[in-house]
DNA sequence: TTAGTCATTGCGAATCTTTGCAGGTGCAAC
DNA sequence: GTTGCACCTGCAAAGATTCGCAATGACTAA
């Protein structure tokens, strides 16, 4: 359960309160095998407490985002999140096709990040990276 | 009025029709210097043509974002959109801080494109291509 | 352990975005 | 110029997301 310390200490570091509905939500995420969307967060929660509104499990969803806790991925028009762990750090390439996702090592954006930095002063936030494009199958299924 | 032609030519070969409703889209978001929201597009545009429903604009935006004629940059949680043209092809860097959004050139993701495609054989849509982070002006003013 | 403070919650309402449908209209074929 | 048909639009209603507020409860300090 080290996603689960990793989170305290985060939302501790962060000045946030740690609640019953936060550690549920954060929970329902790091159960859930792959991506997983709002509705199906708040549907897997609210079985386990049935007095969780929507509401909360947007804003607790937001706060997760924005300290660093999951990350969001963005498929299409619809947005999904995963739990975002110290050691097992990826990116994600998703097929706009079939709609598949795929682990990105970071490494392949290490020169990118490094030629912002050099070129630009910018330091770009990669954490919640996903690059949309076509992969190996739906690229051969085109001819 | 290069935009208009290359729009037109877009939405013929991509089997659209052209209608007033999205003539007078295009031209708001052309003529707007910065990158425009939804709701100002709407507004703007409807001082032109009063029928014009807010279901119209998002349902062209979303035509334009998938043809190919505009970019979408996603703000924080608010999209905002600009025309995409041939030539004065860019990518953006947003800062989270300041909200100031700035230009990149296309060739600093190129050689990321090309490893995608190279290892995993994954066709990466870098159109819609923005990063976030911090900008020179943000980063000094932390200390 | 207790008390006080202030972030957080649930609720309802507001706002934003999408969808279904019936009528209107661009455009290709004649 | 006319016609036909599939695509588009406006409208209204549904669905998704955010906001305001009063009550609750997590955490700090003693």
């Amino acid at each position: 359960m080290s996603y689960y310390d990793d989170a305290v200490s985060i939302l501790r570091q962060t000045g946030n309160r740690l609640t019953p509905q936060r550690l549920l939500v954060l929970s329902t995420i790091a159960e859930s095998q792959h991506h997983i969307g709002i509705d199906e967060i708040y549907r897997a929660s609210k079985t386990a407490y049935p007095y969780l509104d929507l509401a909360t499990v947007y804003r607790t969803i937001h706060l997760f985002r924005d300290i660093g806790v999951i990350t969001e991925i963005g498929i299409g028009d619809k947005h999904t999140y995963e739990l975002r762990t110290r050691d097992g750090q990826h990116h994600h390439m998703l097929c706009r096709k079939c709609e598949k996702t795929f682990s990105l090592s970071p490494h392949y954006l290490e020169s990118f990040r490094a030629s912002l930095v050099n070129d630009f002063n910018f330091e770009p936030d990669l954490d919640n990276f996903a690059v949309a494009g076509t992969c190996t199958d739906c690229k051969s299924k085109l001819n």
